[in-house]
DNA sequence: CGGCAGGAGCCCA
DNA sequence: TGGGCTCCTGCC
């Protein structure tokens, strides 16, 4: 179960507040204001944020609110999502800890940022964020997608707030190319196209993929279009249960470069060859274990830190 | 002010 | 293996 101390409950969340890309939240406000120990991780969660003393999250056909000082309850509307589910209460973290502290760094990462965890995201809005991530930043990732939830998700009203929820894969199938380009997707609007083509008409069951092995469920996710192996390890760790998934982009190659030369290579650069990809990812996997997605959020989110990134 | 590099990558020739 | 893709931000 999930640690806690006291009133304290661990958790991770994407560290910006909603249609706001000023007045960003450090990490002390965010420990202040949640009475909760928390690190922000916004490279894996992009629809969270903050609207005075609570947070929404943007959860599929769902919005999340999560209140500061009740760590545990969250509550979703429509019903349906659970704090369980969403902050994964049913990872044993202490065992997970303690599997992935294989050298002195991540060790020392997993005191450094305790609040750090992997929370579990809605499986299309995952594929879809990722596809959106291609070559650009967070901030403009963020932009995208609130703008993809605005044209063509449902309105919910909470607290006096219009939310909009993400997408279904039909009513991305339906919207025109031109449309989607609206939402500044630029040359990923084919990549959204076809994978929301592929699911709206059933050829890609992301929800099936979840009792798959590793290797299978990814060798489906890479014939999709648009989703090579750093998009597939996204889908697999953030939301179809493969905690041995291990992204590499170009924050991990750098702390690969630096922190684990011997696996590494020395002649690697920050742009990973297929090849390279696959046999590092393979390494580093079988180093860290099965929950090696787990060190890879801790070491994405140090490398963050160290360059002074705040999203 | 303009120009350029870079950003949770991938496809194609 | 290299070039291109969209578009915005930060920096010189």
């Amino acid at each position: 179960m999930q640690e806690q101390r006291g009133a304290v409950i661990y958790l991770t969340f994407s560290g910006d507040k909603f249609n706001n890309t000023r007045n960003w939240l450090d990490d002390v406000t965010l420990l202040q204001h949640l009475n909760a120990e928390l690190s922000i991780n916004s490279g894996q969660e992009f629809l969270w944020g903050q609207i005075g003393d609570a947070w929404y999250g943007i959860h599929g056909g769902s919005i999340i609110r999560f209140k500061a000082g009740e760590p545990l309850k969250l509550e979703s509307f429509p019903q349906g999502v659970s704090a369980q589910e969403v902050f994964r209460l049913g990872d044993d973290i202490g065992a997970i800890f303690e599997e992935i502290s294989r050298d002195s760094l991540v060790k020392g990462l997993l005191g450094r940022y305790p609040g750090l965890r992997l929370m579990r995201q809605d499986p299309e809005q995952c594929l879809f964020s990722f596809l959106c991530a291609s070559n650009t930043n967070i901030p403009m990732i963020r932009r995208m997608l609130h703008s993809l939830c605005k044209r063509f998700g449902s309105p919910v009203e909470i607290d006096g707030h219009r939310f909009y929820t993400f997408p279904s894969a039909g009513a991305l199938d339906r919207a025109s190319e031109a449309d989607l380009g609206a939402s500044g997707l630029g040359y990923r609007v084919k990549a959204m196209k076809a994978a929301a083509r592929e699911m709206a008409r059933g050829r890609l069951d992301l929800e099936s993929l979840k009792k798959a092995s590793y290797d299978e469920a990814r060798a489906r996710l890479l014939e999709v279009y648009g989703v090579g192996p750093k998009i597939a390890d996204c889908v697999l760790l953030f939301s179809l249960e493969k905690l041995e998934a291990f992204p590499i982009d170009v924050w991990i190659a750098r702390a690969l470069a630096g922190h684990y030369e011997w696996l590494y290579g020395k002649k690697m650069s920050d742009k990973l060859t297929a090849r390279q990809y696959e046999d590092l990812s393979n390494e580093i996997r079988h180093y860290f274990g099965r929950h090696a997605g787990y060190a890879q959020q801790y070491l994405y989110y140090h490398m963050r830190q160290a360059a002074g990134k705040r999203w």
